[in-house]
DNA sequence: CAAAATATTTAAGCGCACTTAAATTTTATT
DNA sequence: AATAAAATTTAAGTGCGCTTAAATATTTTG
């Protein structure tokens, strides 16, 4: 509701960030696709507006005004994935794109209405945190890439990386989403590819064995949970 | 999911088109709150790419094209509206800027998906007919304003009109809301006031006498049902 | 540690959607 | 039909978010 771009640069530094160094200019370039002289432009805005803490050539962070604006828009957009996906029925897949809209669409009462019919979800169907209505963070539960487990060991998967489209429609078609328990059948060393076991729900009670390589197996997050 | 400025306008021209005379200038600047300049800039780029008819100092009318975008985004305006009303529980006073927003931030699947939950609806809250994904608008039932019954006559609200948030707040204290039926009770021919009964809803079969200003009266729609 | 490679900023410019003020056309009035 | 009033368009200009090309700073590396 404020400012579609501005909103679009905070929520990119809040998520580039990782304590001690700054964001670069190129990495916002990047995951917005523009130019580099696009986004010099905008970060002279934002330090204006004491937003963001900007230092030429090194990059930038966020000050707590602009941290306040990124956590509610990081809000809204978990908040609408968790809806989609969880009410509406949209794939997986689909949820990040379309949140990408709405976040920028909907009053504080829409949202916070939506989190009530939701139940106050902790996390969205990523496995992300959902910042509350005064913006703080639920406490992340530790967790390891799939591709970390030995052989037998299994896990229930906590998070997966929600930068490819591909990758989670992929994950949909194996049957892999939040929570699901997974156990490593075999690592072929050769590649580091693993025949992985997926434990359906409840009332089915069955188990699916799929082959996944490396780099899938990088980017699924899951809870040690036992040694079989 | 074109172009908001320009989904505006064509929508502006689309609800204040009456068969056979043009829509002005002045009426979109009105409703779009922009000056009369920016309209008439505006009329120009529509019209170069064929989706308005534009006669300079006369109006404008929708061609085909424009007609379909038109139509199209009606149509996502109408079915958020119904979501918001009947699913979210929004009040009624406040669908309509809510949709304003999300009707340019949907994709079709998501409309498409919302329209199948709610079970395809031929009306949104406000009465105003639901053009369907291939365009087609519901039949209206033929409706008279609430100030045109006579006393002791009944009728059931089929249309309220969408204009003015404050209105619809009071509708909503009032318990008046689409399919409700009103009877006119009383009549005051010093300011044609009326004292009407509003039904309840059949759980309650209680009946609630509010005196409305003809004003109201006039922005309230109804079938008529029969007389008593 | 100087040269080369890379990252970042500056400069100039564009299209969009708007503004106000002036010019022009249409419509209403007498 | 001439004139006054109202509506509309044209003209000039603004801020925004972007672009490419050139200049400059930082980092890498031989
Ligand atoms: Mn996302
Ligand atoms: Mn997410
Ligand atoms: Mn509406
Ligand atoms: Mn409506």
């Amino acid at each position: 509701m404020f400012n579609i771009s501005k909103e679009d640069y905070l929520r990119v530094i809040y998520k580039n960030y990782t304590a001690g160094s700054l964001v670069t200019a190129t990495v916002i370039a990047d995951k917005l696709n523009v130019s580099n002289a696009a986004v010099t432009d905008m970060l002279k805005k934002l330090a204006k507006e004491k937003l963001i803490k900007y230092i030429p050539y090194k990059g930038v962070e966020l000050l707590q005004k602009g941290m306040e604006l990124a956590i509610s828009l990081v809000r809204r957009h978990r908040i609408w994935e968790t809806y989609l996906y969880k009410i509406i029925g949209l794939p997986l897949s689909m949820v990040d794109s379309e949140a990408e809209n709405l976040e920028h669409s909907s009053s504080d009462e829409l949202i916070n209405r939506l989190e009530e019919i939701l139940g106050y979800p902790e996390f969205d169907p990523h496995g992300d945190p959902i910042p509350s209505k005064k913006g703080i963070l639920p406490k992340k539960k530790k967790s390891i890439p799939l591709s970390e487990l030995e052989v037998d060991e299994q896990g229930a998967v906590l998070r997966v990386n929600d930068d490819s489209d591909e990758f989670l429609e992929h994950l949909t078609k194996l049957g892999i989403e939040l929570n699901r328990k997974i156990k490593v059948v075999e690592r072929r060393s050769f590649d580091n590819s693993l025949l992985i076991e997926v434990h359906a729900d409840a009332p089915l009670r069955g188990k699916k064995e799929h082959s996944i390589s490396e780099k899938y197996a990088k980017n699924i997050f899951v809870e040690v949970k036992s040694k079989k």
